[in-house]
DNA sequence: CGTGCGCCTTGACGCAGATCAACTTAGTTT
DNA sequence: AAACTAAGTTGATCTGCGTCAAGGCGCACG
């Protein structure tokens, strides 16, 4: 982990996540109080930021890159609970210890804050918890559509699924009125397998099986290129329409 | 559904609830505003609160009995992602339908706030909203671990899982200083399916195998006897300390 | 009292995905 | 360029759980 003197004096006005993070409703005098409180920290590839159980001394905002958070049995079974990708929050206002492994599965940046001055700023201005209220329900919406996922869906189904999530986030569209979509894995085989609670060899050949089908088609292992969207929906067996409600 | 005339006068300074719902932190003149808001709303087991996408007025708390919420794919495997008792909230603010199929498994009664008014409490008192926060982020862990027994846990590991859960919550403890725990079971083999992932046959077996061999005794299909609950969690495939941190 | 119905149990069988193992590919080190 | 390593692919085999099917138990109903 590196301290980033580069980064260090980065203003929050200028920050990419400034309108989507937990900050995003604050007011000037409020991102003044905020600056005061907060640090960046980076992480390569592969780093763990916090074991489950650790102390943290602060909670934090993805600024660029991707984190997992994972629960691992004695056995050593492992499941991933939750992707961070830029904006999202990690860390409980309120509890000390993290509650689960947090690692950075690409570079990372953070922007910390020093829980105890960000925990005072939650009581007294309403804007900061408003907006993690927010971020939290969306939260517990994708960690309850990830049930059904894991519960119920087949395989192939959760390859598709997971697929459709990046191709969701990352996405850059080809041509307009194109139904292709393309974009990058940022995870492994084995860290996606930990996510569908598959194992790598099942990822591997469902993978295999949906080029071969044409549904998806590879360039090197990582970057994936969806000729028709919609022909992959179809593989997820989700809802036609994304079950977008406002 | 009843409108239950007998309680819809009943006072939040006598709930059974008061302490521990979305209200738990309002001060009295506060709850005289939520009384002004709130009706009361009584169901019968097997009925269906709200259909997921249904238009919903309120939110609510549950005062006493058990609902589900459950999702459904169009081929109809079904996937339950929340128990809700007594106490926890259903309903989002900000959002006017229903995410989700809601279930009352047993005889229901349901505090009802009328939405608008609620979700103009919420941003004119802290109070209300913090509550919230906390139960939502106490839900979200509660999501992730659920995630844990759907993607990693084999059919026992589940089936233990499940019990615990119920000893926890529902249980009347035996003898002081024994491990014995009775209660219960709030579901049906059917119900518990769909909690985990699992088909009802596939359920039936496992309560079939832990009674064989002395986990668990059954009188009758529902009331169980857990005669020493660390021998169950051993079943369950946790952490041996129940995995609380403050 | 028999009949039907909801809930549950048990058995036989098949298959999706796990496990075990060999091999490929690409990138890095020396 | 050889040696090593991490990541991924593919094949052969095994097994836990799903599927299909038959029957049991308790209870409400005519």
């Amino acid at each position: 982990m590196t301290l980033s003197p580069d980064l260090a004096h980065q203003e929050c006005s200028d920050c990419p996540i400034r309108h989507r993070a937990v900050c995003a409703r604050c007011e000037p005098d409020e991102l003044t109080r905020l600056e005061e409180m907060k640090f960046y920290r980076s992480y390569e590839a592969g780093q763990t930021v916090a074991w489950a159980g650790d102390q943290m001394d602060f909670v934090a905002s993805v600024v660029s890159g991707a984190a997992t958070l994972t629960q691992t049995m004695e056995d050593g079974r492992r499941q991933m609970v939750g992707l961070l990708l830029p904006s999202d929050f990690v860390g409980r206002p309120g509890r000390s210890g993290a509650s689960y492994d947090v690692v950075a599965v690409t570079d990372l940046v953070m922007c910390c804050f020093r829980k105890k001055p960000f925990e005072q700023m939650m009581v007294t201005t309403p804007h900061v918890a408003e907006r993690l209220l927010e971020m939290t329900l969306d939260e517990l919406d994708a960690a309850r559509e990830w049930m059904l996922v894991l519960g119920r869906k087949t395989a192939r189904e959760k390859i598709a699924s997971l697929l459709a999530i990046f191709a969701r986030r990352d996405a850059v569209l080809g041509p307009v009125h194109t139904r292709s979509v393309q974009f990058d894995l940022p995870l492994t085989r084995e860290a996606m397998a930990d996510y569908l609670g598959l194992t790598l060899e099942t990822v591997s050949r469902q993978i295999s099986a949906l080029k071969r089908e044409g549904i998806i088609v590879l360039q090197g292992k990582r970057s994936i290129l969806i000729p028709d969207i919609d022909a992959l929906m179809e593989e997820a067996g989700d809802d036609s329409d994304g079950g977008m409600l406002s």
